[in-house]
DNA sequence: GCCCTGGAGACATCAGACGTCTAATGTTTA
DNA sequence: TAAACATTAGACGTCTGATGTCTCCAGGGC
């Protein structure tokens, strides 16, 4: 048949879609309160039910937290943050870092193998911001930096779902416990290894590439409490 | 405060949990049609609105399936398992496989530092099953055999969230790719691999299990149509 | 300054009604 | 007989409107 169906997409459906990109577009801010719900179904046009069934969606994904009594609160950008999020409340922590780090080594051997000129300058680039943030003791902008080379080296890999799945796992790692870390005299520097490893990559030198960041992540895991691997 | 409050539980959240029990328990099994909506409402004592929102929720998760005129059906048995069928849906069934890969390579090193004897007696049962199905071109359970050991490599690395990220990966894999692979004359045999990879754990020679598990892999991935890795 | 009390705002739940879709069955027609 | 059409029962989709309950916060009493 060739008259295109008119299959009109469940109205819910429609509405969970509609609040999933405010808040992936930003529009509506990570912890910040959205809108009350007599303000979106005028908005969207849709009874009250109908827009609670779109919310209730998302609450149970972990992108909203519904307060009875006081409102609705963003409490993660993508379905697979809010699942990570859940993982770290419901796993040890030992357990979801070694889940990222074999995601870790894996988007090091495919980033070797694909990554082109833009992406290895990219990744310097960041290094050095990276550096210089340290250099000027700037803790934010440094873990900023730290976190968006690793983030460049995923994406690098080629594999979107690697990407994705490594950037909402690592992101709460990073919001978190990078901090602490650092405030226990972590000392946080690791330049060799992080030039090591783009040096690596641009060689396409998978072996060397995994080899490097095996030992990054040694280090780095010498300074958590009770951690192994 | 003394008065340990009342803590009335969101109804639609206890709701969400009632139904996502049934689903996990087995009671309504895959594929499978759930009770109509008003048996629901009388069984469970909650009004309609609240109960489509709990249903609303496991929908968007990947757990139920709505079919307007027709009924809900279940889709998968956990949460992570509906996020990996939605994945399979989304991306390349490379990247898909690639992540995968990466939790295998992690498992099986785990599993060569942790697996008690209990688990390589397990691991030996299964491999046992998985011959005999072979032998008596039982293709079924040959699958599940050797899905099975799988999953049991998986379980002995002791990361709970390891096993459970592979099992839903993975699952989605073998009952969609695997039977498709066999008529296209893989032989599935790999009898040798199988056999070195629980010795490699069974000694707790960590990158010999590694080593191993990355030769099956490349062993099967070279019966996948334009696949790299 | 602290505690208590209300009020306002926001979410929670219920009840009932009607629309629309799907699948199955029955009926007609070539 | 078999294909095409018509009917119907069951199921989900959505709306309306009312009431309950909780949280926050401002204002009054001590």
């Amino acid at each position: 048949m060739t008259l295109g169906s008119i299959h009109r997409p469940q109205l819910a459906d429609e509405v969970t879609e509609r609040l999933r990109e405010a808040i992936v577009s930003g529009q509506w801010p990570l912890q910040e309160r959205i809108p009350p719900e007599p303000e979106l179904m005028a908005q969207l046009g849709v009874s009250r039910g109908t827009l609670r069934e779109g919310i209730k969606a998302l609450a149970h994904a972990g992108m909203l937290e519904v307060r009875r009594g006081d409102g609705t609160y963003v409490r993660a950008a993508s379905e697979i943050h809010g699942a990570a999020r859940k993982a770290y409340r419901e796993h040890e922590d030992q357990d979801v870092l070694q889940v990222r780090f074999a995601l870790d080594t894996k988007a090091a051997r495919l980033a070797a193998r694909l990554a082109n000129d833009g992406d290895i300058a990219a990744m310097r680039t960041m290094l050095a911001k990276r550096r210089e943030a340290w250099a000027a003791e700037d803790l934010e902008q440094w873990i900023t930096a730290d976190w968006d080379f690793h983030l460049k080296v995923a994406e690098s890999s080629g594999n979107r779902l690697l990407h994705e799945l490594y950037g909402s796992f690592g992101d709460v790692f990073h919001g978190t416990k990078m901090a602490q870390r650092l405030r226990n005299g972590f000392d946080g520097c690791l330049e060799a290894g992080h030039e090591a490893l783009v040096a690596a990559i641009a060689a396409g030198d998978e072996d060397a590439a995994v080899a490097t960041v095996n030992a990054n992540l040694n280090y780095c895991m010498s300074w958590m409490p009770q951690s192994g691997e």
